[in-house]
DNA sequence: CTGGTGACCATTA
DNA sequence: TTAATGGCCACCA
């Protein structure tokens, strides 16, 4: 129906599917999100979906953060603090404004699977 | 239709 | 280590 402003395609939702999916206390780079979301290469459309984000859908858009192991917004942007703000109450360590990916990437295989 | 933009990424120097 | 470059393509004016 067009009656509704179709502001999120399904592409979105995929994406947004990935990223209801990360575990607290894990990140995930926006490149990984866009495999996951059947998307290799399309890491930028991942950010600009997350940017546009509509208020009621709530999604841990702060656990997706860019392949350097930082966070991809500008310091002088309110929502910088709160994520970094956010991962740190997940128990997210910050080194430098930057994250261990080694220890902090989720890891999607492990994800309902114990395999401890 | 066209052109500019972007919460990105891998490669190269 | 940082900096520059090319690629990617949905979205928007």
């Amino acid at each position: 129906m067009n009656t509704e402003k179709r502001k999120f395609s399904q592409l979105y939702q995929r994406i947004y599917d990935v990223v209801r999916r990360i575990p607290s206390g894990h990140v995930a780079t926006y490149g990984q999100i866009a495999n996951l979301a059947g998307l290799p290469g399309q890491a930028r459309l991942v950010g600009y979906a997350l940017h546009s984000s509509p208020d009621h859908l709530v999604l841990p858009w702060h656990r997706v953060i860019n392949a350097r192991g930082t966070i991809s917004l500008s310091e002088m942007e309110a929502s910088y603090h709160e994520q970094r703000a956010l991962l740190q109450s997940e128990g997210i360590i910050f080194t430098n404004d930057r994250i261990d990916l080694q220890r902090f990437r989720w890891n999607p295989d492990m994800d309902g699977n114990a395999l401890d």
